[in-house]
DNA sequence: TATGTTTGTTAGTACTCACTAACTTTCTCT
DNA sequence: AGAGAAAGTTAGTGAGTACTAACAAACATA
């Protein structure tokens, strides 16, 4: 691992533990095992560090191309893959998402790039429902609150595990609550449990 | 307004949007207008600022009490109740809940605080759904996991309009996502629409 | 008016932090 | 082995920050 990259990795997992004021680049050299020297030549300043950190380990995915292939028109198992995609690329952003929470406002376009995922799922979702419905396969409904429901729930249960109270509140496992989530809203587009019943 | 409550309330203002680190004594004793030395003269160190801050501004409610009179055994009118009067809560509470998010690890206790709301409500959902199933108006399900999917739900929403996106994501009014929440768990619960299909 | 209490002011301490300069050591690659 | 690049070391600067000491002003209440 290069020297910028390890510096750009212990600067994220810092920044996001303690916020950009508590991580000192005191101790995101010692913890990237660098001088401070080091990590002045490798950037310029502190918050440059920052910004090239998400730039780096913000992944971003095309939505469209992760579906396109897994989509299968069975409500179930669909809603489940798009609800366990969606965990992992948060997962993946957590610390970046963190940030974006405790320092949107002093980082310019954090939010936007943070909020990039969760528009594309919204409107792949609300296209995934149409094309469901044409196929008579789910009722009519307001697909796109629908759609941001299914999202806050998602929402919810990652930020709740990740920053605040772990497993505190309920034992459920993540992967029950996932799929009862899945549940709720099969009932909801599939009131009567079958496609032939719709309209 | 005591000038112990003028530096409270501009301190969890302040922090919550700063950081503990970011909100300076300065700037707090200055927005209050106050003098620092006075701050200091109220409070031993900037701590204890925090503390009596979270102590004053954080607003527990008994869940019971809130409800016991206001249940009317309508699924709708209920799960609208209990989801509209958990975003009062919220709302009211919102700068202890950020800063639980963001300093939640440093202020022992806290997070164990702010964690006792969504834990009295999830079993006040619990017994509410319960006694519904007795009544025979909702079917029977895995209730702890129903009203755990109901909180995430209702804390996403709260979260992301609250902290990170305000609008962006959808045009959604916030009172329409919740009435859409409810509807969506009023179909997984009486997936027949009326409560004589039952059992 | 007199007295005790609360605030303001000023100056300062000790510390931490981001960041730099100058020089030395280590690493890399031919 | 030798040269150039990257990293370490040491010492330091200047700004900011939590917090204090000492004294003066404003306020309240009797």
């Amino acid at each position: 691992m290069s020297t910028d990259e390890k510096i750009l990795k212990v600067a994220i997992d810092m920044i996001a533990k303690k916020g950009f004021k508590g991580a000192t680049t005191k101790q995101i050299a010692e913890k990237a095992s660098v001088s401070e020297m080091t990590l002045f030549r490798h950037f310029p300043n502190k918050k440059k560090i920052l910004e090239a950190a998400i730039d780096r380990y913000y992944y971003s995915f095309q939505m469209k191309e992760l579906f396109e292939h897994k989509l299968i028109w069975d409500l179930e198992k669909d809603l489940l893959m798009i609800a366990e995609t969606y965990h992992k690329i948060m997962k993946k952003n957590k610390n970046v998402i963190k940030i974006a929470i405790q320092e949107g406002h002093n980082v310019p376009g954090l939010l936007e790039q943070v909020n990039k995922h969760p528009r594309q799922l919204k409107d792949l979702i609300i296209k995934y429902l149409e094309e469901m419905n044409k196929r008579e396969l789910i009722i009519n409904a307001d697909y796109e609150l629908t759609a941001m429901n299914f999202l806050y729930m998602s929402y919810g249960l990652f930020i709740s595990r990740s920053f605040v109270s772990g497993e505190i509140i309920t034992s459920l496992s993540e992967e029950d609550v996932i799929k009862g989530s899945v549940h709720v809203f099969i009932d909801h587009l599939t009131p009567n449990g079958v496609s032939e019943k719709i309209h």
